[in-house]
DNA sequence: ACTAACGATTAT
DNA sequence: ATAATCGTTAGT
């Protein structure tokens, strides 16, 4: 929601008081045009204006509801523009405006896709300044570290620091002072380089790593590029990252110091920080042009590049290639590989399972036909008239039952006849849609399949019990039930039922239901070869990949005891 | 005053 | 169901 509560609507706190030094230029918002902020405000999702609720009689409580908003001046500009609610769950009482888009039709069904094309905008987000237009995490920030997605405990579970709104996120989320200038010049070395996008900042961390850790790309050529990560000596990696720690915590050390010095001070020394930077990251190639490292090339670098051109770039992965590959190869097919045999241990089994649920298809098939079969026999019939069915009718009348759609009671008699209709008529009240049609080859009568164009859905119940775009055919006067009877719950009798159709009430919707059944066993089936499909294709790719030239490339397996070249144990197997 | 941690809420 | 990220709090 783009509305919200400003979080200077609390009793000023410690921290509000803090940041109270946001207000100096104040601002001015809303019809009224003053800077107060103070209150409950919501904004424009068009022109990103601020208003204060009081101004334009949106309470807090209303904009709850509210997903997107218009200011009045854009929405008479606009016409499309609509002030659009959200559907609610569990929330409050509906509003009286969402009452009325529900029953426009189908209200929210995805067809609210803006988010990407808009900043959002919250508490803590102006969505204006630029850390709130930034859409990429740094990668770099220790809120970044600690993020599942690199690798991180998760624990922090904050955004991004280059990602913290400058006017309305909290001080000391920001970008943190010290690292400030450094990103801030890996910023702009970025821009002015020529191949700007061939470096993210992710490569200039690992490129700072690299040169604190205090190697030379010249003295080891193979090992000097940014790909090179896993190719480095384990030893000398660890040494990397210690050299990497050992910085981190001068860094924090000079900042205790600094906290007793005045602020003027530390502004000072941030700028020494910076200049200190500069020199150790780019100082030398801003002076001396690297030679490129292309092989048997002579030219100079190209700025931020390690290459005069692209060719070059490439040619040297190209020797790369040749030369360890082929060892590489050699090492692949020395040991046997245990996830290879599981792959095709895992293959045999899903192959089987794949045969076992054809078999169940076809007869699953099998059975469909049948009952088509066992339908049109059963259209035969001829009703039987003098035989009133009035087993147990007499005792039944005394008892009671509800409706488990409506609770209405109901005459048990056409309690069945009642339930189904009422089930209908709440169930075609909702819609149940996918965005794709369904194809599955030779599968006939499956799913529903009818297009919605409001929501671009296709129906997805089953077609024989979709209440929704399906009605029961009318009954004629003449036609006979024909369920056929069975003795014993299962064993049939080969008899049919000779009721009127209309009449009866023992096996209302019998064919209906009996095809329900099967054809609900058949979707089963088709996901369940659907998921073995995919299985199948997971466990192929993996083990495509796994001899591929990337992987070769990448990994490689160290027997480090050639006694135990299997290293699974006997107890293991 | 500050940070790490984490439950809770919201978005996807 | 999971990811993102917010507000709160205990600990330093």
């Amino acid at each position: 929601m783009d509305s919200e509560v400003s979080d200077f609507d609390q009793p000023m706190g410690i921290e509000s008081s803090l940041e109270g030094e946001n207000g100096e230029n104040a601002p001015v918002y809303c019809i009224c045009r003053k800077p107060d902020i103070n209150c409950f405000m919501i904004g424009c999702d068009n022109c990103n204006e601020w208003f204060h609720g009081d101004c334009i009689n949106v309470t807090e409580k209303m904009a709850k509801a509210i997903r997107e908003w218009y200011c009045e001046k854009c929405r008479r500009k606009d016409d499309s523009l609509e002030i659009k609610y959200r559907p609610k769950k569990t929330r409050e009482k509906e509003t009286e405006q969402e009452r009325l888009e529900k029953q426009r039709g189908t209200p929210d069904f995805k067809t609210d896709r803006r988010r990407g094309s808009r900043i959002k905008r919250s508490a803590r987000m102006c969505g204006e300044c630029e850390p709130c237009r930034r859409t990429e995490d740094c990668a770099q920030c220790d809120f970044c570290k600690d993020m599942k997605k690199f690798g991180g405990p998760n624990k922090i579970r904050q955004k991004c620091r280059l990602r913290q709104c400058e006017v309305r996120a909290r001080k000391m989320l920001r970008v943190r002072d010290e690292e400030f200038s450094m990103m801030k010049e890996q910023d702009s070395l970025q821009r002015d380089g020529q191949l700007s996008d061939d470096y993210d900042e992710q490569e200039m961390e690992l490129y700072h790593q690299y040169r604190a850790a205090g190697y030379d790309d010249h003295n080891m050529p193979w090992l000097s590029d940014e790909e090179d990560g896993p190719f480095l000596d384990p030893v000398l990696r660890k040494r990397a990252v210690k050299v990497k720690h050992v910085k981190r915590r001068e860094k924090k050390s000079e900042k205790k110091k600094e906290e007793y010095k005045s602020r003027r001070h530390k502004q000072k020394q941030k700028h020494r920080d910076r200049v200190k930077h500069s020199e150790r990251g780019e100082g030398r190639d801003s002076v001396g042009l690297r030679q490129c490292l292309g092989p048997s090339c002579v030219e100079a670098a190209r700025p931020n590049s390690k290459y005069c051109s692209e060719d070059c770039g490439m040619k040297l992965a190209a020797n790369r290639i040749y030369e360890i590959l082929p060892q590489r190869i050699q090492q692949w097919q020395q040991s046997p590989c245990i996830a290879e045999e599981q792959g095709k241990k895992l293959l045999e089994r899903i192959r089987r399972e794949q045969q076992s649920a054809r078999m169940r298809l076809t007869e699953m098939e099998r059975r469909f036909h049948e009952l088509e079969s066992i339908i049109i026999k059963a259209k035969q019939q001829v009703v039987q008239q003098d035989e009133e069915v009035n087993e147990g009718d007499s005792d039944d009348t005394d008892l009671q039952i509800f409706c488990v759609s409506c609770s209405h009671p109901i005459n048990p008699k056409v309690a069945l006849r009642h339930m189904e209709r009422c089930y209908a008529k709440y169930e075609s009240q909702t819609s149940f849609g996918s965005m794709y049609p369904t194809r599955i080859e030779g599968a006939t009568r499956l799913f529903c399949d009818v297009y919605n164009p409001q929501s671009k859905t296709y129906c997805k119940r089953l077609q024989v019990l979709c209440p929704e775009h399906s009605r029961d055919p009318k009954v004629p006067a003449d036609e006979v039930c024909g369920c056929p009877l069975v003795r014993d719950v299962f064993e049939p009798t080969g008899e049919f039922c000779r009721v009127s159709k209309r009449k009866c009430n023992k096996h209302y919707c019998w064919e209906k239901l009996r095809r329900a059944e099967v054809d609900l066993e058949r979707v089963r089936v088709w996901y369940k070869l659907d998921e073995l499909f995919e299985q199948e294709r997971n466990v192929r790719t993996a083990m495509t990949n796994r001899a591929g030239l990337l992987a070769l490339m990448l990994h490689q397996t160290i027997q480090h005891d050639p006694l135990t070249t299997d290293l699974r144990s006997s107890k293991d197997r």
